[in-house]
DNA sequence: ATAGGATTCAAACGAGCGTTTGAATCGGAC
DNA sequence: GTCCGATTCAAACGCTCGTTTGAATCCTAT
């Protein structure tokens, strides 16, 4: 890799940025749509309008083409993540954060880059959101190496806002946490589940994320499991 | 070549059951390991031990091979989701059931068949949650159909439970329900994002449902969206 | 015992895959 | 203008894929 385009506002039109840039847009774009199998170089290099051969040449392989794109949106986004994070306890200075600001400072910067089409705007989060899901083991690798810091710094930020939870209580509840957004992400405009979700709707992730902050929080908040036998509605009665 | 196995008993493991089964289990099992598209007609038949035209012959071709395996399991808990909440409306006699006892009928026929390795325990579920997030149209399309009884059904009854809540409130909601789920059911032994969440936890589905559900209740109850500016904490950058 | 449909089998088909190659072309330094 | 590394290009390689085929074999009903 020599040149990393640092004066680049130009536009966005797939056959006017370097060669790189086109590759990694429309793998961006593919990706999501199909999955990483179900797309062929053939088809990402002719959307791209470079020759086959370029991502072999650029990338090394498909894999690492892969987790191009998705280090080239996500570094950024936790490095915000975290950033973000470490000022709201500079702020409140020894006192816990809340749990509000401290899932808000996790939700914003996925919001921001949703916002941002210069920087794959819903694409990136949707073909995120299927990457959580994909088994291929070095996709989850890379994501969990991905992961690991913000994941860490937030999970004690949130034990200090939290201190009714045990450890091991609140990594279950973050792992729904994650379970949601990235299922909610990932499933914009996905499975029709749900009819009523209109068309409208889909496309304001700010009140997306505005109608899934409060239903994270109180989950949180939730009191920890009291022991004992909730399930016996199992038993039939 | 001349004599195959003797006649079949009447026995469990891979090699005995008829042809059609065996199919499905190793499908079952592979599509969860690899995803549909990464998992081959060839491994697939070779580990079942059948040959590599018995797919095509039985099932027509590979999607629709999927999609039996699909329904094999997932009709019959559908089913029984509707069954409990049918009987949980009868025995409350026109007063709305609790949100509580709502969510639970959702999640116990998830949780017995987990537990029922007849009937392809926590591998099924695990292959559920992929589906949920894999791009294929026909996947999708096939899942949408397969819930859109279940979930309607349930939409009908949270609504009643939970009159604070818009009817598109709720969607979002329960869109958020089935993320964690899924995502839950899926990833268990898969992104390693929370390292302490131990070998035997992990086991332990009835767990994990006791401290899925909390969460879950918590987050339906919350109050409905107060058009709150609390976003505005993105301001900086 | 045998006919005939259901099933299994080995083999092959054509298509598409990711990757490699070696020559052609480009673009800045001298 | 000449050179040389960086990049692009068309072509091909070897391989695996889902599916099809037609014959062999099995099983049941007669």
């Amino acid at each position: 890799m020599a040149s990393r385009p640092a004066r680049k506002g130009i536009a966005l039109d797939a056959t006017s940025a370097d060669t790189k840039t086109r590759i990694l847009d429309a793998a961006e774009q593919l990706f999501m749509e199909h999955g990483f199998e179900a797309t062929s170089l053939r088809s990402l290099t002719s959307a791209a309008s470079v020759n086959l051969a370029a991502v072999n040449y650029h990338f090394g392989s498909k894999e690492e083409l892969f987790q191009a794109v998705l280090t080239r949106r996500l570094d950024p986004m936790n490095q915000e993540r975290i950033d973000l994070l470490e000022r709201l306890e500079r702020e409140s200075g020894g006192r816990p954060t809340s749990v509000e600001k401290i899932l808000f400072a996790m939700l914003i910067p996925a919001l921001k880059l949703a916002r941002d089409e210069r920087r794959g705007g819903k694409n990136f989060l949707r073909l995120l959101g299927r990457a959580y899901a994909d088994p291929a083991p070095f996709i989850r690798h890379f994501l969990s190496a991905q992961y690991v810091e913000m994941i860490g710094r937030y999970k004690e930020a949130f034990l200090r806002a939290l201190p009714h939870l045990s450890r091991q209580e609140l990594t279950w509840r973050l792992h729904f946490v994650m379970g949601a957004l990235s299922y909610t992400l990932a499933g914009t405009d996905a499975l029709k589940l749900f009819a009523q979700v209109t068309a409208t709707d889909k496309d304001n992730d700010e009140l997306l994320l505005q109608r899934l902050a409060p239903f994270l929080v109180a989950g949180l908040k939730a009191p920890a499991l009291a022991d004992t036998r909730k399930l016996e509605l199992v038993s039939g009665d």
